[in-house]
DNA sequence: CGGGACATGTAAGCCGTTACATGATTCG
DNA sequence: CGAATCATGTAACGGCTTACATGTCCCG
């Protein structure tokens, strides 16, 4: 999927500015499965604009750039939908320098594997938080996508949050079940080559 | 990390071809959190056989090309540790598409989200086969990576192949346990709407 | 007899990241 | 006072994927 797709999902829940889209992606309720930075996701409007699938007004700000708000035409939102049903999902692809270091384990001082584990587990607890759409410390995110005209969270959305939480609180939970083990299964591999 | 690396710590387990490289990245101990295709693969080693980090030995064969052989060298060795040690590991990132379309799970046919669903609980319980490094269907896997002298699975590798289990295992179930909700919540949804 | 596994390699092209450019405001 | 947030935009550079090139063997 390419970050004009992501950008036309995006902007299903509503309007957006480019710097906003970014944001569902970082902080929101994509955060966990798709990324986009600015470098593409300004281009990438300013392609859908070209092509009628968005339409943006500007807004003026004092002493800031002005402000566009984008939204998905008619066109736009048939495009999306047609593109989710025609093209069938690609595989999902997760990607972990921290696994793949750990891997090495015993090629590593303890207190640099104890160091990663522990910095794992903090970012998966962290990411857990932010991908609950119910309450975070994120009132502002009540529209966007993901909800429907009542404020209430929409199935689609709320499964794929529950899906998230759910990995997010295996991998805590194995991080907690399993750190002592590996700590002392690395000191015995360690002892037994010396 | 670079496919350069990465063909590094590929060779840490001992030799391998280009070819072998690239099934421990698609079906082996890597498959869960790395990626690398043969493109890539094949002049990251040219690269590192430059470097005189690698060298390979060249097998003939019949009616094939000459199968390259590689294997690290000690200055490999530590420029792959010593990789491991300076550079802080990049934040996980996962990217699924299949999750990003189940977003938008009201505007598809339950059909399609009911299969969507499916397939992507399928991928999941093939992946937790082909990470577990006891006794899948592939015994030539008993060298390579994550065995130390007496074939047995060495701790840090044990460690990260159980944690890819523990997030297979969560999603397959989290599946299990919520799919019928979620079909229920889209017709609600859909009937309130209509 | 087609497709997949085995086996290596090159090259074009895409796409995205990173860095740069600009600038006010607010928080610690 | 530095860093982060808000806000948009461009451009270079790099890296990977995809496709092409070549050829045999084996399985169904």
């Amino acid at each position: 999927m390419d970050v004009r797709t992501l950008c036309l999902g995006a902007l299903m829940g509503g309007e957006a500015t480019g710097y906003e889209i970014r944001k569902m992606f970082e902080d929101g309720p994509f955060s966990h499965f798709q990324i986009a930075s600015l470098g593409s996701i300004y281009p990438a409007l300013t392609k859908l604009t070209q092509d009628g699938l968005v339409t943006f007004v500007e807004h003026e700000q004092e002493n800031r750039p002005d402000k566009k708000i984008y939204r998905l035409t008619s066109d736009g939102r048939q495009k999306f939908i047609r593109t989710l049903l025609q093209n069938r999902p690609a595989e999902d692809r997760y990607r972990s320098d921290i696994l793949f270091t750990l891997t090495f384990a015993e090629e590593l001082p303890i207190e640099l594997t104890e160091a990663l584990i522990d910095e794992f587990a903090v970012r998966y607890e962290t990411m857990n938080n932010l991908i609950d759409p119910n309450n975070p410390d994120k009132e502002d995110c009540a529209s966007g996508p993901g909800r429907d005209d009542d404020g209430n969270i929409k199935p689609g959305c709320k499964f794929v949050a529950g899906l998230g939480q759910a990995m997010c609180d295996a991998t805590v939970k194995f991080i907690k079940d399993n750190k002592q083990d590996l700590i002392k299964d690395l000191k015995a591999f360690k002892s037994k080559k010396s």
